[in-house]
DNA sequence: CTATGACCTGTACC
DNA sequence: AGGTACAGGTCAT
């Protein structure tokens, strides 16, 4: 993950206490001071949010659904946007196993070189000009993106081209500046102009890329959720409504289906403006431990106790406690 | 405008 | 063993 400075990546070694909510991190490499570090997880986990504050307040009072859930165990995280957008072209019909396989091609076949650790080499992922001067539909379809392929050239073309014309050098930044002066319908208008990426991609992107909490990606899941547990079916005169209000944005009216979107305003106005969450705590109820949602024993345990022994690599290392489900962060030395 | 299919690939099941 | 269905959608007809 890139830590401080854009520039800089750096790997880091991540390890939560079974008992507390205590998440206690190394940083591997000279990765700069640790207010970065600390700072970049306060971002990255959205320490912001208190999802027991959403609950006891928020979600409870108003859904019976959630009051046997439990606020420990899912967080929407602050990913790059440019990562985000490519990661859900390639979800479209696919499952999470090969998705994962695939985004971790894209980082070792056209990213760069990080850093060697523990017989793990890490790569950068890729930018969008890395993509579109590095890899080609053919050579992606090789490596098993299947039609997906030509979605993600178009895409990384594109993006890269649109950077140019705005005179932006960073895909994130690129992606950022779109919402500064514009609303989420703009911004999902904007997204829907790549080719391979819908409405359930682009609320994706705008939910976890660029953090618009109240955002309720509807997939087929979601759909099923809001139908069988809320009783939310098509309403004729607001579908049509919906329909009027997006003839000034032609990408939208072309892309969207009217009945998911409903949805999506219907969930929005239930759970309120961090709906987005609710739907991620819903959704890995509904789905969670089934068909490769992880990655089936790829990620490597490391033990943490031999970090200080076995690496010569760790010039710098760092641990601090945060703690998780609270609005505040605490700090702490562990040695 | 809405409704169907096709679409790559890996894998879990018959 | 070999076939089939399915997976966090999108696009074209």
């Amino acid at each position: 993950m890139k830590i401080g400075r854009q520039e800089d990546y750096s790997v880091v070694i991540l390890r939560q206490k079974e008992d507390k909510g205590l998440l206690e991190y190394a940083a591997v490499g000279d990765h700069g001071d640790q207010d970065a570090l600390k700072s970049h997880f306060m971002k990255y986990f959205r320490l912001d949010v208190s999802l027991k504050h959403l609950f006891d307040n928020v979600w409870i009072p108003n859904d019976k659904m959630f009051a046997k859930l439990s606020p420990q165990g899912i967080r929407i995280l602050a990913q790059e946007p440019w990562e985000t957008l490519i990661s859900f072209i390639c979800s479209s019909n696919n499952n999470i196993s090969r998705i994962t396989k695939m985004c971790n091609s894209l980082c070792s076949n056209f990213g760069n070189l990080i850093t060697k650790l523990d017989g793990v080499t890490y790569y950068s992922f890729p930018t969008s000009e890395e993509l579109a001067t590095r890899a080609t539909e053919t050579g992606l379809r090789d490596l098993g993106f299947g039609y997906r392929a030509k979605y993600i050239i178009e895409t990384a073309r594109k993006l890269a081209k649109d950077k140019v014309d705005s005179g932006i050098a960073s895909d994130t930044e690129y992606l950022q500046k779109l919402c500064e002066d514009a609303d989420y319908e703009d911004v999902r208008e904007h997204l829907m102009s790549y080719n391979g990426v819908g409405p359930k991609v682009a609320d994706c992107v705008c939910l976890m890329g660029l953090h618009m909490d109240g955002i309720v990606p509807v997939d087929v899941h979601v759909s099923r959720i809001a139908k069988r547990d809320y009783q939310i079916s098509a309403n004729k005169n607001r579908i049509k409504e919906l329909r009027a209000k997006y003839n000034v944005l032609p990408i939208t009216r072309k892309k969207i289906n009217p009945e998911l979107d409903y949805i999506r305003l219907m969930l929005l106005e239930k759970w309120g403006s961090h709906a987005g969450w609710a739907q991620g705590v819903l959704f890995s109820k509904e789905v969670g431990g089934t068909s490769g949602s992880t990655t089936s024993g790829e990620i490597k345990k490391r033990k943490w106790d031999s970090l200080e022994e076995t690496e010569q690599t760790i010039t710098k290392q760092v641990k601090l406690k945060v703690e998780l489900s609270e609005i505040h962060i605490k700090e702490a030395k562990i040695d």
